[in-house]
DNA sequence: TGCGCATCAATACGCTTGTTTGAAACCGGG
DNA sequence: CCCGGTTTCAAACAAGCGTATTGATGCGCA
């Protein structure tokens, strides 16, 4: 058994086989998926053997989760969600920063390659085996700022459901841009997506929702029926 | 060359080879997708032998989009989202029906196998080569319809810019919960999907999306400063 | 100078994939 | 009954896949 690099690479600038082989191999499967995907390609654009995958993961399923752990770390460190607009007074304020972050991590086309966030989104599109638990406490953890930020504007009087209701509807705006990028291309080729174009998006879903969610409150702290109320609860 | 059955079948109710093999291949396909799929599943499923396939449609790529077309006919007669609320007089009643639809049409697990509306969102996600004009123009006339009762909503001043993102934000929260289903019940697994549960979810984003819409036209209206305006328009 | 460690090239194995083939089975009309 | 076209069948094919193995080659360090 071979002593296994740790991957940091301290003396020399240029990346190890390692850190190249999860590199490439985050590039593919987030573009390909991982079944998709295929270890002759990865260690190609890796500039690596056919065995490196082998001698350094064992196998291409640990190569993945490998890749799968860099691109959740590397994601929270640059746009760390879970701590989005705590230095803001207002919740709408809060509400404002949380999405215009979202909408950067997820479509924001910076220097850096943007690999990270689509292998998680593919994740969130359907969840492979090895997306343990580290992980999906990672974005639970995101999702419940979203929520505690919607229970500011919404008030005392929602209940849990309503709140997860709202979080996810605010979520899946941002999402559905990265998701269905190629149809939406596909039908209005004018579409931008630049940095400040996105940044307008988010400046929209945000103003929308504090309105609509204001309404909602308004409804809830007047007593009157609320249509959805005895459909959507659980149980 | 053999004379190809057209696939119906009017003297026996039981139905053919042809008809059974796009049954089978697009419950496969929408739950695999098409790299995901294999022909030995599909022919088992069907209860053929495994070169039905080349004998009735030449291979998979040409069942892919015969399923493909049968999804796109029958998803747009049971819901017909282009003509969704128009016998409503208030632009309001008609989002109102459109979201309500939209939703079901997604997620409705009624008696009938759901896999035509998983198979298209597949095409939504990432399109095909398959995908042709037709089935593309028909995605395109629901979306014109959305457009259309928002610009009732959200009054003359409305540019077409904030019409297509308002029509996109809608249209991906309900999505949001087809696409993010298994990660949504990971994280949530108390989550309820059925009939009721859908149309409060409806309900609940048509009413915050008209509150969010009644507000910006105000804001329009009144001549106020729009964050967005500048930074998302086109070009 | 040796001894692990990392990398390489090449090859092979077992398996699954989509596709093809030729023959058997079916079936209505002479 | 038999016959030609239609449909179905079991079997095989070639290609690509992940994985494993082999031996050789530097490399750094005691």
């Amino acid at each position: 058994m071979a002593r296994i690099n740790t991957g940091s690479n301290i003396v020399s600038d240029e990346p190890s086989t390692r850190e190249r082989l999860i590199a490439a191999a985050g590039e593919v499967f987030s573009q390909r998926g991982y079944d998709g995907a295929t270890v002759r390609e990865i260690v190609q654009k890796a500039g690596a053997n056919l065995a490196a995958i082998n001698y350094h993961f064992g196998d291409k399923a640990s190569l993945y989760r490998e890749a799968l752990i860099y691109a959740h770390r590397e994601t929270n460190a640059r746009y760390p969600l879970a701590t989005a607009g705590e230095g803001l007074e207002l919740p709408e304020d809060q509400l404002r920063e949380y999405v215009r972050m979202w909408l950067l991590r997820l479509l924001e086309d910076s220097s850096r390659p943007m690999w990270p966030m689509r292998l998680l989104a593919r994740e969130l599109l359907e969840p492979s085996p090895v997306l343990d638990s580290t992980i999906l406490s990672g974005i639970s953890v995101n999702f419940r700022r979203l929520v505690e930020i919607c229970r500011g504007i919404l008030g005392p009087s929602a209940n849990e459901d309503e709140l997860t209701h709202c979080t996810l509807c605010i979520l899946a705006q941002g999402l559905g841009y990265l998701n269905h990028h190629q149809i939406i291309l596909k039908l209005m080729p004018q579409m931008k997506y630049d940095r400040d174009a996105l940044v307008g998006v988010a400046a929209y879903i945000a103003e929308t929702q504090i309105a609509g969610l204001k309404h909602i409150r308004g409804k809830l702290e007047r007593g009157e029926s609320l249509p959805w109320r005895e459909q959507m609860s659980r149980r």
